[in-house]
DNA sequence: CAAGGCATGTAAATCGTTACATGATTTA
DNA sequence: TAAATCATGTAACGATTTACATGCCTTG
């Protein structure tokens, strides 16, 4: 469901192809959001469908013509009352790395901390991308430029970077925990 | 697939019926990974076909015959070998919430900051429940006992106080953020 | 000359939620 | 007396992923 809101939102900053959205996706919200193209299309259908957004063809000559899409007045209405509405649960979680931790208790020791420090590699690498690509990426994101949404922008990217940190100080510390186990 | 090696991984503790297995899951891991009991059920049967698993029928008057489920060699070492295999990624992720803050850009400024209050006790109430509830129902959930186990139990449940944590300082700065900025 | 970007999609399969169906016992 | 707990499941729907299909142009 959400799938409808998040393209409606990204066509909200300006018309886009299918595969421009995807990129957009790619570039932006992928640490909180991703989609895949063959989700994507069959989704901007139907909401031409519904007359939340309309498109037009661009022919090209070696590719298929560009289909660009932008929003309706009733589509932008349609976003707007699903941003207005509040979000009152903690939203379901599904983390594989902690489940697969939760369930490690019978395995020798050394491969626990060896699942543990890959995990660390990783958060650290993602933090880096945090600080360095995500943010080039949204500048150079279409109409980055209006000050309201670039700071909801930087705050949605604050989020994934005190998250990657918070991942790794708690990394650091339950390796320290498994080492000092007796047994 | 992910559900089958949760199911295994519950079986591991001990032999339980396809209730209780939700019992356990929503009492222990529902802060990091839930199943709908519609799905455990199927899941089960397909497991019992793989000889993962293998279950005892205890009949009951006034209820459904109870089908006691447990894990079978076989089922330890397929378990075994998903815990040893390396997660090298960082774990594709939706937060409904932090989508939507990032399209809000275009909201008056004071339905925002609503977004961000209502959020913001949302995961005050989940911090609590994660300190006082959790706890208790992981004390009481079936052979907490061992050592090793418990402390990966623990220590799954400090990541998701962390998590919580870190949430509600970003909150309480995204809400500063907001209130400061100009327009 | 292989890989990746551009550009569209469809089909099949899997994963997950919600609703339905049954029915006794216990608790508020 | 209504709701929750115990206990099993199926059916329908919706969401998501993976694989398939096409084909040119650009970059390494």
């Amino acid at each position: 469901m959400s799938l409808e809101y998040t393209l409606l939102g990204c066509l909200d900053v300006g018309p886009m192809t299918g595969y421009d959205l995807k990129k957009m996706l790619d570039d932006t919200t992928l640490f909180f959001w991703h989609a895949e193209l063959s989700q994507i299309y069959p989704a901007l259908k139907q909401l031409e469908k519904r007359k939340l957004i309309a498109s037009q063809t661009q022919p090209q000559d070696g590719k298929p013509d560009k289909k660009i899409h932008s929003i309706t007045p009733q589509g932008r209405e349609h976003l707007r009352a699903w941003l207005s509405e509040p979000l009152d649960s903690v939203p379901p979680v599904k983390n594989p790395a902690l489940l697969k931790l939760f369930f490690s208790g019978g395995l020798p020791k050394e491969e626990i901390l060896d699942q543990l420090r890959c995990q660390l590699a990783v958060q650290r690498a993602q933090l880096k991308r945090l600080q360095l690509d995500i943010p080039a990426r949204m500048q150079s994101a279409p109409l980055a430029g209006a000050a309201r949404p670039r700071l909801m922008w930087e705050l949605a990217r604050r989020y994934g970077e005190a998250q990657a940190e918070m991942t790794i100080r708690w990394l650091e510390e339950a390796i320290e925990s498994v080492e000092k186990e007796v047994g």
